[in-house]
Formats: structure tokens, sequence, C-alpha cells
DNA sequence: TTTTCCCTCCCCGGAAATGGGGAGGCGCGG
DNA sequence: CCGCGCCTCCCCATTTCCGGGGAGGGAAAA
């Protein structure tokens, strides 16, 4: 069994998704487990990811878009540290729906998750699942909680580097006056508002705002302000 | 000096900010670096942290409201991995002055610093500074580079412990039908086109956006968009 | 020096958003 | 069972925004 720098290494060095779905196998082999899965939750559906999941599992469940019914995913997002999956809430109807359809695919009765948060509201998960019982769960999770965070964050660093729409278009800056218009429209300012913050008149404000509007190539105020925002260009 | 599993030990056993600040401290000693600081940025203009830069700086920073120049703020908040400080764009003129400020109140001329998501778009920095050569802070990055990462990591999951109520009252999320809403206006369409998207009347979509708004906090639909997205209920 | 931004101001008409109101149906959980 | 939240539809008047245009001055870069 490969040493765990190795496999960090291996990980570092990976050039393609293919390279990441053999890390992710060989690191599942190193802590003995049955699943390991980096999962990329696109809001708009669209999913990525790769992992030791049967691929009946992982197809039923982009289909079924079990993102928005998943109590892994449910419960990540609102949480910062890694959860057990023991932990989170699967009182209602449809999670014990999933939870049973997914003990069918073969997914573990035991699960470790680890969200992971990158720009523009990026979201990811990266889960360990095993099937065993409580006691030695708990003892492999406390020996290698760190490692696993680690690793989830290694894993995220590679699959924004694949992603190709890391640097779509040129984000030209925002001249001063544009960024504090754009500012001040984020927070929630009108445009008379904004014009009277600044000491100008709406007029020119108007310019500053179809002015970064353009440059942002967005189609109205408020995409131009999403835009900014996303882009970092502006802070609220 | 402690071994860093000490510390580590101490900062999981914090449980108040004046820990944290020991803490840092003695994880400041322990790398032998200048300066440490943990710098919760948020999205208000309000920052808390902790850390070892002088208070006459620190003082100065939020006066000032340097989060919205300090490239270091700016160019991590669109990246995932640590950067170097000398990886990031200096050339403005005001990045400039800011950096020449930086430097006469203490700060090092090296950096490294370490982007942490939460959830709700919070958004934190951990840093590490030095005054240096390019040599020695490589190598001192290069091998503590990992340690860093993991220590960010649990900074934020004290800090996040620390202020539940960072976004107390507003944890109320937006209905399925209010975050289409919501990202179709993000994504530059008029009311009229995302009505036409959602298949609903225009004057029904105005209630979702007037409900989101509602649940926002927010003054028009400007703003209640810049806060979604702000918040990372809604992804562009 | 010329060019290229940036900042400032102004016109207009049409389109869109806003903020009030009211009303009915459906599904889930206490 | 009843309430609550969600989804759906409609009216109105008023305010605000949009997207074209044009114009001048100043500062920095090429």
């Amino acid at each position: 069994m490969a040493r765990l720098e190795t496999l960090l290494e291996a990980l570092e060095d990976a050039s393609a998704l293919d390279d990441l779905q053999a890390v992710i196998e060989s690191l599942r082999d190193h802590f003995r487990v049955d699943h390991m899965v980096y999962h990329w939750v696109d809001s708009g559906g669209d999913q990525y990811g790769c992992g030791t999941y049967f691929d009946t599992w992982r197809d039923r469940y982009i289909e079924q878009e079990y993102h928005r019914v998943d109590p892994v995913v449910l419960g990540c997002f609102q949480r910062f540290h890694p959860v057990d999956w023991k932990r989170l809430d699967w009182s209602g109807k449809p999670a014990r729906a999933f939870l049973a359809e997914a003990l069918e695919h073969g997914v573990g009765n035991q699960g470790y998750s680890i969200p992971i948060r990158g720009p523009n509201g990026q979201f990811a998960l990266f889960t360990v699942s095993h099937r065993c019982d409580d006691a030695s769960w708990a003892a492999l999770i406390d020996s290698h909680g760190r490692d696993l965070i680690l690793i989830a964050h290694y894993f995220n660093r590679k699959a924004l580097e694949f992603e190709p729409d890391r640097a779509p278009d040129i984000p030209r800056s925002l001249s001063p006056r544009e960024v504090e218009a754009m500012t001040l429209l984020a927070t929630g300012y009108s445009r008379a508002q904004v014009a009277d913050r600044l000491a100008i008149s709406e007029h020119t404000l108007r310019v500053y705002i179809e002015s970064a509007r353009f440059k942002l190539g967005a189609l109205n105020t408020t995409h131009a302000v999403a835009r900014a925002l996303a882009r970092g260009l502006i802070v609220v």
C-alpha cells in the first residue's frame, strides 16, 4: 500500500481528470474504506466529480437531482467543518427514501464529508464512506481527520485548475468612480441616492454605470453588480 | 518552542477569543516569523480577527477601508489556493501606496495568505508575513505550506464557533423558486424574460422577488441579488 | 504631442421596476 | 384538522431605470 506522502504528490502532479480518478482509488485503498468521492456541486444542477461510487448510483443521483434532497449536500452547505453523516438530519421523508436507495446502491452506512468552497460560490464535497460499526468508524475518522482535510483541499485545487472557465475573458478593471458606483448600488441605494452620495448628478452616475456595464459585458445594472461582485471587483 | 501538535491542540481547545490570540502568538514563534494574522473579511466592511500586526496598522486599515484596496484581499478573493504576496498584482497606484504604508507599519516584505471560505459567503484570510529575502521565504513556505493550510482551517472553524451571530437572524434560505428567480436576474435577464423562462406570469415572479427581497433584508432587486450572491445562496 | 482614459454635465422617450392591494389552491407537519 | 409556507394569478399608479445621443476639460500614458 502506497504511503500517504506519495499519494499526495501524485495528486499534486495530476494533469488530467483521469489522474484524479486514479489517485482517489489509491487513496481509498490507502485508508481501507469502501468509497471515496470528490463531488463538485454546482447549483445549476451540473455536477462533476470523481470517485468510487458505482456508475448506476451516480447516474441515478444526477438524473433525480438528488443534490436537492441529499442531507449530506444540504447539511454541508451550511457548515464549515467536516461532518459525520450520523450527525445530519435524516428525519425528512425524502431524506430517508434517499438513504435507503443509497444503501442499496452500495454506499456505506458510515460516511464523513468535508465541505470545500472556492471563489465565486464554488462548492464541493469530499466524502469517505464505509460499511462498518460506529466504533471502528469513529477510530478511523479520529486518526485520519486531518489528512482528509488536506486531501480535500488539494483535490479541490486540482479540480479548479482543470476547470476551463477559470479565465474566460479579461476582467478589465473598473475605474475608481465606477467601483464606488457599483459598490453603492450593491448596497441597496437607488440611482438617485448613489448620485447624491457621490455628489454628482444622476446623469453622470448613469455614465459610470453604463461604462461599468460595458466593461463587464453585462446586460443591465443588476447583472453588472452581480458580475462585479462575482469577480471580486467590489466588496459589499 | 512548543511543538506544532501541542499548538494545534491548544487551538482546538480554545474557548474564547483571547485563547486564539495566545495561540496565534505561539504559532508565530513556532514558525519564527514576524507576523501571523487571522483576518475575517466581513462583507459589511466590519472586520474581525486576531494576530500580531500592530494596533496602529490594524486601526488604520479598518478606518481607511483598506480591504477594498489591499491586493491580498482582492487577489485571494478570486483564488482558492494560498498565494505568495509576490504573485499578486501590485501595479496600481493605490496598491503601491498601500504597500508602502504597510511596510512602514511593520508588515513584512514577504507574505503568504490562505483564503478560507465558510457558509453564507463567509470569507477570511490567514496570513504569515516576514521580513527576509526571497530564498529563505520560499524555503519556509515550502516546508510549512501544508501545516499552514491546516492551521488556517482550524482557525476559521474556531472563529465560526465563536461568532455564531455573524449572520444571526437571516439564515432563512430562499425557496427553490426564489433561488431560480434570483439566479436568472443575476444572469442579466429582465423581469419579463425571467418570468418567461420560469413559465410563470410576471406578476407571480414579482411576488418571488419581493419575498426574496424581504427575506434578505434587501432594499431593492439589485440589493437582493447582491446579498444572495454574497451569501452563496445563488451562483452565477 | 497626440491619444486615450477618466470625470463631469445635459437631453429625451419608452420600458421596466416598485409597492400597495386581493385571491385561491396545494402540501406538509404539529 | 388546521395553519403555515409555497406557488400561482390579477389590478393600479408612481417611480425609476434604460439606452441612445452629445460635449467639454483634465491627467496620464504612449
